[in-house]
RNA sequence: GGGUCCGUACCCGAGUGGACAAAGGGGACUGGCUGUAAACCAGUUGCGAAAGCUACGGAGGUUCGAAUCCUCCCGGGCCCA
């Protein structure tokens, strides 16, 4: 067994807030196994790189022997995590939070370990639909509206004059609720559920538990380097992407970005990203060679070895020597439909999303058949001069159109 | 419950009877320069080939004409209770 004090440093390490690790010590000075929890909402159904953070994170954990405790926010999900919010977010139906919450499992598998006694998978509508109004009301008890208050983003939102509902500012109770119902010894989120995770060590601590070990870890900015990753903003990085689409993402990140990419999204050793960094500063490593780097490491990680560089070379193909992609997806048009207006055939490619639009691409110097450019936005194809040839619109979109 | 202000395109936000598919900014997109980086420059940003159609929270109404005026409804802020 890994000493106490090993464990701490491997546990701590990246770690934003640990509070506190005087609790985690004693926790961890008993011997036995931790229940360490996360809460995932089903709201979305893809896991990216900056959910990866903390997922690595929970490994961990499971890694020195201690048990993953997944929550699937069926319940909380329903209510909305007013977390960065400025608005109220749509409810989701039942159908959708499955769908999602099983998408979810299949990709965090990619990252903890499931074998038998070392993940429990719960959600949380077990516990929470079933409450009646006496036991929410008991809840509700359990703090104060000048405590909820305190949370930046209700306080702003107040300040501002936005809507903040009822049930947004019993969000953070629920999920302080589910660290009671799981027994969680430990809690891990990124940085923005610092306020919801200390509701559970103080809902535990009502409820006569042993309150919480909350860890946070850092959140990821996105591809727009503003940003937190986030599905909804659509600057973000899926683990289950192409592997030549997680490529060609990272390697749009801005420079800036990059130690904290490789420090957040490599998987490696301090050590190692140290290592890197030094190079990258002393000016011994490019910035593009660095990030040559980071894209490959990242698509090795989630495509198996050797993708990353499958992904380079195709990569290089495309975007350095300007050819077209080895694989483009092939549009069939029914030959009676021809001659059109070239627009309108991109419309039907689903390169662009209208008519109007693939004639403003085109009249922008952004459409080209066979490499070539196209100069005339009336432009009208028959048969014969479209059939099996390459059209693309921007820089990373094509179609093989085929007449059938 | 009473009073009052507000709801405009992806977002913010101007517009208070016609010249409004609707200023400006952000974002996004295309092109240029590059390393699919940043910065910078130029352009585009409802749909339709066009006539035109749809769009300023929703439904009606007034008017030759409505984002703009009226009525009701829905949603939100603030003040009073």
């Amino acid at each position: 067994m890994t000493s106490v004090d090993e464990q701490i440093r491997i546990l701590t390490a990246g770690a934003v807030d640990v509070i506190s690790e005087a609790d985690l010590r004693r926790k961890l000075a008993k011997g036995a196994p931790l229940r360490v929890k996360l809460g995932i909402d089903p709201t979305a159904s893809d896991i990216h790189l900056g959910f990866t953070v903390v997922l690595r994170k929970l490994r961990q954990f499971q890694d020195l022997g201690h048990t993953a405790v997944l929550i699937i926010g069926d319940f909380t999900a329903r209510v909305g995590d007013p977390t960065g919010r400025s608005a109220t977010r749509p409810p989701l139906t039942a159908e959708q939070v499955d769908a999602h919450a099983d998408t979810y499992v299949a990709q965090v598998r990619e990252i903890l370990d499931f074998s038998p006694g070392r993940i429990e998978i719960v959600r949380n509508a077990d516990w929470l639909a079933p409450m009646d109004m006496a036991e929410v009301l008991r809840l509700l008890g359990r703090t104060t509206l000048a405590r909820i208050l305190e949370r930046d983003d209700f306080t702003k939102r107040y300040r501002e004059g936005s809507p903040i509902s009822l049930s947004e500012l019993m969000y953070p109770l629920l999920q302080g609720w589910d660290s009671v119902q799981v027994r969680a010894d430990v809690e891990l989120g990124g940085t923005d559920q610092l306020f919801n995770n200390l509701m559970g060590r103080q809902l535990q601590e009502a409820e006569g538990q042993e309150p919480q070990v909350v860890i946070t870890t850092p959140l990821l900015e996105g591809l727009d380097g503003v940003n937190k990753m986030s599905k909804s903003l659509g600057n973000y990085v899926g683990i289950a992407e192409p592997a030549g689409e997680q490529f060609g993402k990272l390697m749009s990140i801005p420079d800036a970005l990059m130690p904290r990419y490789f420090q957040l999204t490599t998987g490696w050793l301090p050590d190692r990203v140290d290592a890197v960094l030094a190079d990258l500063a002393s000016g011994a490593l490019a910035p593009v060679q660095a990030k040559r780097l980071l894209a490959r490491t990242v698509v090795d990680l989630y495509h198996g070895a050797g993708a990353g560089e499958a992904a380079e070379a195709e990569f290089d193909r495309v975007f350095r020597e300007g050819a077209a992609p080895t694989e483009v997806a092939e549009v069939t048009v029914a030959a009676g439909d021809l001659p059109m207006p070239l627009a309108r055939l991109l419309a039907i490619a689903g390169l662009v999303p209208s008519n109007k639009e693939g004639r403003r691409k085109i009249e922008q110097g952004g459409v080209r058949i066979e490499g070539e450019r196209v100069a005339d936005a009336d432009l009208e194809v028959g048969a014969a001069a479209i059939d099996g040839r390459l059209v693309q619109v921007g820089k990373r979109a094509w179609a093989r159109i085929v007449v059938g």
